[in-house]
DNA sequence: CTTTGACCCTGTATCTACTACAGAGCTTAG
DNA sequence: CTAAGCTCTGTAGTAGATACAGGGTCAAAG
């Protein structure tokens, strides 16, 4: 298969599909004649492997480990420290997202709409806030 | 002021400083004789404005931008947009890492702890993924 | 007077995970 | 024959910092 194909079937970018090959994540394709690659089997294998654990947040070099982990078929303590490590970390963010969320619809509604500049309440509460007064967002 | 005690009042990094500096962000601090930058206390409201800004996770760009709406006392249909667009990115943000959070709690629970990495749900269902068969956490 | 340590300066490289070229060659359809 | 549309390689750019390297300055201690 060559790269546009795989490209589509997958719905990842082809600048993407050479990104992890240069990264070894992926084993080298074969080359044809023409110095095309062409991606086997177990190259598409490799290529859903990275774009599963990517959309469950696992970075680059936790894919690469947990290919170790498979690969030498040791324990799975450290498959599980990165799960369990990913999780904390995105019950953070949503955590964090919320309190964000909470600070930006109390400035949204601070915003009068009467036009001009000096009398909203985003630029208002922005610059109190920078004077180190209280502010709608952060009271 | 010197740039450490900026940094240590304002609790933003050095290097931070000098970054939003070189991205005029903030007006270019007054020299000392030997070339040392001396804060104003302009230059501190100018950071805390950042910081706050950033703290709200408003991009760069978008500081730009509100620190021109005040500057130039416009209408403020701007800033609004603005706020709205990252509280709309916000929660979208916040439904993705839900989801997320719930693909990886399927995973960790997956885990037999055994110890063996065969064994290992995680472990397992990655490698599922990838064959293109179910797995547990995108079911 | 010299040395030490803590600052400051500039410029540049690094990070993550891609994304976007430029400039070239190959392949296929008209 | 030519043009479109693919492929190749190498390199640069993105956001928002962060981390040096290699130098200068300053205040206090010995």
């Amino acid at each position: 298969m060559l790269r546009n194909e795989v490209s589509k079937k997958l719905g990842i970018d082809i600048e993407t599909i050479r990104f992890y090959e240069k990264e070894n994540l992926i084993s080298k394709p074969e080359r044809l004649e023409n110095g095309y690659r062409s991606y086997s089997k177990e190259n598409l294998v490799e290529l859903k492997f990275i774009q599963h654990c990517r959309s469950l947040g696992v970075s680059i070099e936790e894919v690469r480990t947990l290919k170790d982990i498979q690969n030498l078929s040791t324990d799975c303590s450290q498959a599980n420290l990165i799960i369990e490590k990913n999780l904390d970390l995105i019950e953070q963010k949503i955590e964090d997202l919320k309190n964000l969320r909470v600070q930006l619809k109390s400035l949204s509604e601070s915003c009068f709409k009467t036009g001009a500049a000096k009398d909203c309440g985003i630029v208002k509460s922005l610059a109190q806030a920078a004077q180190g007064e209280d502010c709608v967002c952060h009271s």
